[in-house]
Formats: C-alpha cells, structure tokens, sequence
DNA sequence: CACGCGATTTGG
DNA sequence: CAAATCGCGTGT
C-alpha cells in the first residue's frame, strides 16, 4: 500500500475531496496505529468562496493554506474542537479538504480510550470526533503528508454510484450561492 | 486592546 | 435547544 505524496495534492480541492473517498488515513503516536478510511469530505476553495477561511485574504491562520500542497491545516473551532485539512491547489492558490468522517480500522482500542467510552459509531462520524479519535491537535498544523505522524495512503477509486455530493454544512455565514454549491461529499455504504 | 463569533459536539 | 470555551479577525 503505497502513501499519497504532496504531489497528489496540487489538484484542484473539489477533486481531491471526492477522490480522497475510500482512502485510508493513519496516525501513528507513541507506536500505536490509529486510521480508517475517509468516508466524509469537504472542498474550501480559494478566495473566492466566502466559505472559505482564505476569502478573508491571507492572515497569519490562513497563510498555510496559500503555501505549497500537502499540508496540513489544523485550526481550534468554538474552543474545543480540532479540524483536519489538507492543503491542495498550486502555492499561491488557498484551497483545502476538510476531512469530515472516517470508518475506522486500525487502533479502535485507542481510538475508544480517546473519545471517552462513546459508541463505536461514533467513535470517528464527525470533523471533531475524529480529531480526538486520532489524537490530532495544532502540533500537526503545517506539517507534510510525507511525515511520518499522519499520512494518508492510497486506493482503487470509489465508484460514482456510491458517492453522494451535496451543501456543505454549518457555513450559514457564506453568500447563498457558495452554501448551495455540492463540495460536500461522502461515500453511501460506509458512512 | 475589547468584542463577537465560529467548517462542532454534547447533554438537557 | 443551549452550553462549552478560546483563538482569530475586525474595528477602536
């Protein structure tokens, strides 16, 4: 099984995002492997989006975003939550996946340990919820998919019939239009 | 330097 | 349906 390099990730984020479906995501810490396969994402694309972080320009928060693919971009939501994104598109052009559910695989007596005894389903079924599962905090914002902490690996491709492609959620502060826009995807047997 | 709020989750 | 909880972006 050979890892996604940052090369994969110079595509635009609407494609990765649906092609990211069906690819493992692992997570080594204190030699203990944790993972699953991505069942759930988002694509923020450029400036332009006003669901974007980047629509409000380059920023200390965002400037990840604007460097090279392939990079994490890992950022605390109402206090307590962590989000998992990668960086995709050419430097310069501020786009990311949002990773939003996992079907885990390895490590689930870790990952049980971290989320505080809740059901296995719902041990990795939110943006947040993976996070902790997998231990995932600032410390990885900025780091390389060429890493050696979290790495995804990858895939024979899902096939369409089982992809479903909809709005994003809980962008209520984006124009209409963007909120409408089908960058949220997510694969129909395994979520 | 103060203020408002969020790419969510959880419990009441 | 509202609290939790704090860093970031914005405006003074």
């Amino acid at each position: 099984m050979s890892r996604l390099g940052q090369d994969y990730f110079r595509q635009d984020a609407v494609c990765v995002a649906r092609d990211l479906l069906g690819k493992p995501l692992l997570r080594r810490q204190d030699g203990q492997l944790v993972g699953g396969i991505i069942v759930e994402t988002e694509a923020y694309v450029g400036e332009d989006d006003t669901a974007c972080h980047a629509s409000r320009g380059r920023t200390a928060r965002t400037q990840i975003m604007y460097g090279a693919p392939g990079h994490y971009y890992i950022y605390l939501i109402y206090g307590m939550y962590h989000m998992l994104n990668i960086v995709t598109g050419e430097e310069g052009h501020p786009q990311a996946v949002l990773i939003r559910a996992l079907h885990p695989q390895q490590g689930i007596e870790q990952m049980r340990a971290l989320r505080g005894g809740v059901a296995d389903q719902q041990l990795c079924n939110g943006p947040g919820k993976l996070c902790q599962a997998l231990g995932i905090d600032k410390a990885l914002n900025g780091m390389s998919v060429a890493g050696t902490a979290l790495w995804l690996e990858d895939a024979a491709p899902v096939e369409d019939a089982a992809v479903t492609a909809g709005p994003r959620v809980g962008i209520g502060y984006a124009s209409p239009e963007d909120q409408q826009r089908p960058w949220r995807f997510a694969l129909r047997s395994l979520s």
